[in-house]
DNA sequence: AACACGATGGACT
DNA sequence: GTCCATCGTGTTA
């Protein structure tokens, strides 16, 4: 029997452990394969950042289906995010993945990122040439986005979140963004130890 | 039906 | 550091 590719557990965790799991492994989408070097926790409930935390909506309804699942949204009219699901059925966690390098695809990576950065979610959503049509599919296996086990960093980093000046002060300063220490893809190193 | 705004990125000072 | 493109979404009426 092929061993599962999603690890037993892997998902049913706070979202903050399935992020740092993350971090080192590898996403492909549309050509493009990667290795995820920054991530950013959202977590549930009584997160004041999350996508999820008035409720469900059409939008944010793949972050309470199973875990294992993208959750791909437009942000600012022009960027998609991807997002990885986390936590049982009912639980609106999810994962934001922030940077990640080029393991394979470079013609479209160059097409897709011509500066070849991928330091920032938008960048990353670019780069796998992803869209909200791909929003709550599964992300292991059967699905346009696939993840899989990668090589984890030697160096962890953790920081402040970016971008959410309308989350309480607590979930501001929450030290639940991650990134691999030794990556150039990692976006603001402001604040990460 | 109208409206305010964003889990950003790129250009610019 | 500042400015703002761009449009789907959620909220309010």
């Amino acid at each position: 029997m092929a061993p599962n590719p999603l690890p037993a557990g892997f998902y049913a965790r706070d979202a903050l452990d399935v992020a740092a799991d993350l971090l080192g492994c590898e996403v492909a989408a549309n050509g493009v394969r990667l290795r995820i070097t920054e991530v950013e926790a959202y977590r549930f409930p009584g997160d004041t950042a999350n996508h999820a935390r008035m409720g469900r909506t059409p939008r944010n309804a793949p972050m309470w289906g199973p875990p294992g699942h993208a959750y791909v949204y437009l942000c600012y009219g022009l960027h998609r995010m991807l997002n990885l699901v986390t936590g049982p059925e009912g639980h609106a966690a999810a994962v934001l993945v922030r940077g990640a390098e080029l393991i394979s695809g470079e013609a479209l990576w160059r097409a897709r990122r011509p500066d070849g950065r991928c330091d920032g979610p938008g960048k990353v959503g670019a780069a796998l040439g992803i869209g909200v049509a791909d929003s709550g599919s599964p992300c292991f296996g059967g699905g346009p986005i696939v993840v899989s086990a990668g090589s984890p960093p030697a160096l962890l980093l953790a920081g402040p979140r970016i971008g959410i000046d309308y989350a309480a002060e607590s979930d501001r300063v929450a030290p639940w963004r991650l990134a691999d220490g030794d990556s150039r893809q990692v976006g603001r190193r402001r604040g990460l130890r």
